[in-house]
DNA sequence: ATTATTATAGACAAATCGGTATACCTTTAG
DNA sequence: CTAAAGGTATACCGATTTGTCTATAATAAT
């Protein structure tokens, strides 16, 4: 059986490249030198460079709700101040020295067949973090928590495209100002 | 003088194929093949690939604006209408064939060097769209314009990012009845 | 201890990348 | 008519792409 830790380091190694240098732009020589694996280790443990993003974007994935989740319960006891802590765990992540916006916004830009499940991946992600704002919503009361979570999804799209595109951090804050409204609204 | 009209060419069919296919996986030699144009032409109208993609986004980004501003000022004719119009007006853009997302946020996420001459036309497009919306905002008697602006430019942004990513194309409906909130706020 | 497995390093393949150069044709201006 | 300039077509460059393969060393299980 193939070791699950250098199924690890590679899975890691690539996630950061990808992130820091985009996908396509990341060659299997640098992954296995900077992994410091062989190719055909590497080979050994996905069929194809197209696995190979596939584990890293379901990996990503994993990690960066966890992340969100641990962090916005951490800031806030009540569910309404969690939904409103979202957005400062979104500032504090557009001021990260290694921010490069989503990856999975990103991944999408770069692979442009919709169907692949790649980009399945990336619309779950998306679908998924929906639903966890969801539940937050429900459990603070929200008349219609499945529409709040989108909209303080939609606002926190924009913030983060805001932040990486525009080069405007400070849109985190703005978002959260306009998701107190709706927040407000929902809750009333 | 090389001529005007074969630059045209090369320019229209690289931006379609960057924006269909990405940049990075976009060759040259793909481009003069679609432009029916030798690769000599091509360089000698542009010194490198990099101030090809530059000069294709700078052409996005006078089209687009163009065609968003009159697209807006057709179906509007007070100013407050032409904000609310703005959402249908992706909506549309949403629903066409060819959408692919917006192609300043693909290029971002494919460009990693944020100071380079294409990021910054990237960072540019965003405020001169967010510029256009803020005399919206003035002509209709906003209080802070400007502030009015930057909250429609984060939903406009959050709704592209919806529509692209989660596939949910309904996102600037959603996104304009959010607007119609802050518009509302920012008028009475 | 033997055997099977997993790893390594790296040569190799075939294709493609961005970019240059050569040779010839075609258009336009004086 | 001549000559310069812009065009095409294509060969070529070195580097890099994904992926395969061989030979060998290290590791783990029986």
């Amino acid at each position: 059986m193939p070791s699950a830790s250098k199924r690890e380091q590679i899975v890691t190694t690539a996630l950061q490249l990808f992130y820091q240098n985009g996908i396509t732009a990341t060659g299997i020589d640098l992954i296995i030198s900077e992994a410091a694996v062989s190719k055909k280790t590497l080979y050994n443990h996905f069929h194809s460079k197209d696995e190979l993003v596939l584990a890293v974007l379901r990996k990503r994935d994993e990690y960066f709700r966890n992340n969100l989740m641990r962090e916005t319960e951490k800031q806030a006891d009540t569910p309404k101040a969690k939904l409103i802590a979202l957005f400062d765990v979104m500032d504090a992540w557009f001021h990260e020295k290694t921010f490069c916006g989503c990856m999975f916004i990103n991944a999408s830009g770069e692979l442009f067949d919709s169907k692949s499940p790649s980009r399945s991946v990336c619309a779950e992600h998306k679908h998924l973090i929906c639903d966890y704002v969801s539940e937050l919503a429900k459990e603070a009361g929200a008349k219609e928590p499945k529409k709040l979570a989108k909209q303080l999804n939609i606002l926190i799209e924009g913030a983060i495209v805001f932040a990486h595109v525009a080069g405007d951090k400070e849109a985190a804050q703005d978002a959260k100002e306009m998701g107190k409204v709706f927040i407000n609204m929902a809750l009333e």
